[in-house]
DNA sequence: CTGAAAGCGCTAACAC
DNA sequence: GTGTTAGCGCTTTCAG
């Protein structure tokens, strides 16, 4: 059997009480025991069990995060492997550890919800995307759970942790109509998934703003689908610029262009979101819409970790963290025949 | 307060003990009082507390993966994408969940070993590459803790999974080999990775065989580090092929020969590992070899489930998961001046 | 078949 | 200061 209180309370001569005193850095406990009982701890190489802390503290230290995703879908989208690099990152110097689960879908995601709140099985919840339609945030209110959300709250009274997406879609654009291209299109993810709807409304104020009419394509999110849509799409229509969704599915984008001998830049600009690694990857570079994800997980995290350890609710708070477009070859002018 | 076992058994009139056994499925209860625990169970709305139950049974049903890289490392590999994708996934199925932590080098990779399973925070533990002297494996089987490695056991008697990697590179540079290349190079992965290790002993062997000199770079791992070691590497030698360690540092060649105005293929050729979906971002496509990591993980995984709920020690196996090599653009014979 | 009772290892009053 | 005691919510003998 492993070591537990009772034995090295047994061998340091003092009652089980005093050891967890010790563990708990009481102050009031005499120099010799407290000596005696870190000596035996040392000594048996003792560890508390967290299992009887979490029922005992009702607390299991654990964050949870539920990821959405169709068969293999997270897989090669950087954008969840950088939340979650992100987030074990942040977790690290604390004392909560990650508890990452995949759902299928909306129905699926409820039922894991369930098995890992109701059950207790983590402090809190990193909820991400949350569709307009979503019910969990009702129950999770009702429940009083702690958990913040990455993403837009459609006016729901969370905590929130989320970039202008509205605002970042109207600079991408602006930045290709900037740059001369007129008749520029977007490429969404699928309708009723916020931050695709928030970056088609960014896309479509600055159009507008510009006197120019506007022409939005949906796809699901991930390369194979963007790579269909994007074929039919370049087919039928003859687009000077291109705003794409994100990185991904700009890759996606990008490999249809090259099938239908479409270069990019020269015969199409594109402007995408994410700014991962992925746009080094693309011949010239892919001008992307950095969105701050660390700052914003680094937030989100520690705002996450505050509700739980404080039992007085605090006023839901709305963090909307700043982007940055970060220019590379993609958007680049055309200058008489060339690229400038 | 959350509703337990004696909040049920008081609407259902029963003892508490027996709603623990109509929860464990236990047949020796009357139809009667399981039906009227059932429905308490539901109009209540309860959950069993897995921190209790973790008290009691000794088991928190928690995988442990522990990931080793250096800041941010981990963000843009496709390979841990995968792995993290697959071990969910995996999963899921399976009352088990996955805790995921990441370590910045080997010593702080020890203390989380300690903090996970010393203080029995996990049931066992999935291992990804470890370093030949790594002290980590032995502690663990003196403490009889369940895991499994993925990776090379370094004829360690233990159960690992892993991809033949002599052989994949023998593979990879015999297929460069076959298409006409001659000065064949290859761009390994730090000293001392097994899996690297392993695949330069492939790729020389292949050369030897076929009566050619090799010739190794080395570089860490990730985009950046094999960018720069590419840049170099290319300027130094005229190589025909190259042997790259993985998808995620062939795009980092792929940039340094962009940069250095060498294309690929057609000047260079290149085969790479693992088939990711990168392989499809590159110009033509990326010569891969698909190490099978899908098959890989279940097995794993199984096996570690295995291992946590038997008691009795089973022996040590090791299993080679077969790979196969995708042909792409990439790795075309030169005929003439171009290519076929 | 079922209830009573003994813990799992730890924390936190509550006494002394 | 320190020991005693009472649980946290659950599983599992052990009697009946």
């Amino acid at each position: 059997m492993r070591v537990t209180q009772q034995e090295i309370a047994r061998i340091a001569n003092v009652s089980q009480a005093t050891v967890s005193r010790v563990l708990a850095g009481d102050v009031r406990v005499e120099p010799e025991k407290r000596t005696a009982v870190l000596d035996a701890m040392k000594r048996s190489n003792y560890r508390p069990d967290v299992r009887a802390q979490a029922l005992r503290r009702k607390r299991t230290c654990l964050i949870g995060l539920v990821l959405k995703r169709s068969d293999g879908g997270i897989k090669d989208d950087p954008f969840f492997a950088s939340l979650i690099s992100e987030l074990a990152r942040v977790l690290k110097p604390s004392k909560y550890h990650l508890c990452l689960d995949i759902a299928r879908d909306s129905s699926d995601q409820s039922s894991v919800y369930d098995e890992l709140l109701r059950s207790r099985r983590v402090d809190g919840l990193v909820l991400v995307e949350p569709e307009a339609d979503d019910r969990r945030l009702i129950r999770l209110q009702e429940d009083r759970f702690p958990f913040v959300v990455i993403g837009n709250p459609r006016g729901r009274a969370l905590h929130s942790f989320d970039n202008d997406n509205v605002l970042a879609a109207r600079m991408a654009t602006m930045h290709l109509l900037d740059n001369g291209f007129r008749r520029v299109g977007m490429l969404a993810g699928p309708t009723g998934v916020t931050v695709s709807d928030d970056r088609v409304l960014g896309y479509r104020m600055a159009m507008s703003e510009r006197g120019f009419s506007d022409q939005v394509w949906h796809s699901d999110f991930g390369f194979e689908a963007a790579c269909t849509t994007a074929e039919s799409l370049l087919n039928d229509s003859n687009l000077e610029g291109l705003v794409c969704m994100d990185d991904f599915m700009a890759t996606g984008v990008t490999r249809a262009a090259r099938h239908l001998g479409i270069s990019i830049p020269g015969d199409l600009a594109m402007v995408s979101f994410n700014d991962s690694n992925l746009c080094n990857l693309i011949d010239g570079g892919l001008t992307s819409v950095n969105m701050n994800h660390e700052t914003m997980i680094r937030e989100a995290v520690s705002k996450l970790i505050g509700l739980i350890e404080s039992t007085e609710r605090s006023e839901p708070s709305r963090m909307v963290i700043p982007c940055e477009l970060k220019v590379r070859g993609s958007s680049m002018r055309k200058v008489g025949g060339g690229l400038l």
